[in-house]
DNA sequence: GAAAAGTGTTGACATTTATCAACGCTTTTT
DNA sequence: AAAAAGCGTTGATAAATGTCAACACTTTTC
């Protein structure tokens, strides 16, 4: 089970970790599982770990005044589940995170983490690069929100998620777009012919 | 005029920079005048340098098929303005960064940057401060645009950026919340009953 | 295997927001 | 000083999207 989060760090470091140091990082690391449905994050908790998915499928939502939900991450294999703002700040978090699928995590506290990155520092580089991809991507997001239309942001979330699509209905995908269920699911219906 | 960087610096690291260290951050930036309206960016450009807003105003922007813009971000002094997708990745970018107002600038290259952040590790720091700060901005951006209405939006925008409303003029705020010019002075009308 | 819950679709209708055009006012340009 | 451009507002109307209710179908639960 940690040979997958090691592999992924491999992937996201210019040289591999050394055997020492793969020692370090499958220490700091614990196995948790989730069953569908159960959380790894409440609202109003501090978000004191970050996850690392094995497998399964979570998802990150606020809830509004109303008991709606606004889908603001997906995540599957090889994400990294957590609240930053909370983590950073020790804040309650606004969010809920939960396992949409069965799912097997690697977490470590935010606390770990930082003295795991001062002992290996090729992680300080991964989690630049992670950092860089995730603004890039979030970017990428927003100015798909505010410039345009349902059909045009369905359109791009299919062309950059994929994935998603064969892992979560389509209301989920909907309330991550920022739209209603019934409107995606007619804007699909117009996009088929 | 670099003194307004240096302070800048050491308000975002631990420990104040040595004279030798300012001396390298001094070198390494250059200043650079733009009157309003004059482009840091054009869309199509590979984005080389970041700029560090010491007065002035400026704003980022994409342009759709209609010729409709599409404000991404708003800087005003103390901020950073660039394209880092197309700085990473060296590919052109999809955004046009303006002056607002007449502004100076100190830029510096991707390349200068990453050599100075080798020579003083504080700026590694200050840099994973910024990328915090700028990722939680984002996502509390984005959850506002996925799930709010116009006037919640605006509401949001004033608590989170008050400075904004007075340096940049409605028909941009609208764009960059999302909405248009009409909408944004209807919905200011509501609110103010 | 029956019941319940989840999912996706459709229709009728309401609400929000966009579009287009016009106007008054201020600021900038010439 | 006159002309032009920029800004904010308003009204009429159109388009996009949301809401509510109903239904068929599948999957999960007990």
């Amino acid at each position: 089970m940690h040979q997958t989060l090691i592999k992924y760090i491999n992937n996201h470091i210019s040289f591999p970790l050394t055997s020492d140091e793969e020692v370090l990082v499958i220490a700091a690391f614990q196995p948790k599982k989730l069953r569908k449905r159960q959380y790894f994050l409440q609202e109003g908790n501090v978000c004191h770990h970050v996850g690392f998915i094995v497998n399964g499928a979570m998802r990150q939502y606020s809830v509004d005044d109303k008991g709606g939900e606004h889908i603001v991450h997906l995540y599957i294999e090889n994400y990294w589940a957590g609240d930053r703002e909370s983590s950073t700040m020790l804040t309650a978090s606004n969010f809920n995170i939960d396992a949409w699928e069965d799912t097997e995590l690697l977490i470590i506290t935010r606390a770990a983490m930082l003295l795991l990155m001062e002992k290996i520092p090729a992680l300080v580089e991964m989690i630049r690069q992670m950092d860089e991809r995730n603004a890039i991507a979030n970017l990428r997001r927003l100015t798909s929100t505010i410039s345009n239309t349902a059909e045009k942001r369905y359109e791009e979330f299919m062309e950059h998620h994929p994935q998603f699509i064969q892992r979560f209905p389509q209301h989920i995908i909907a309330s991550y777009l920022g739209i209603t269920k019934e409107t995606l699911s007619r804007v699909r219906k117009q996009a088929m012919k």
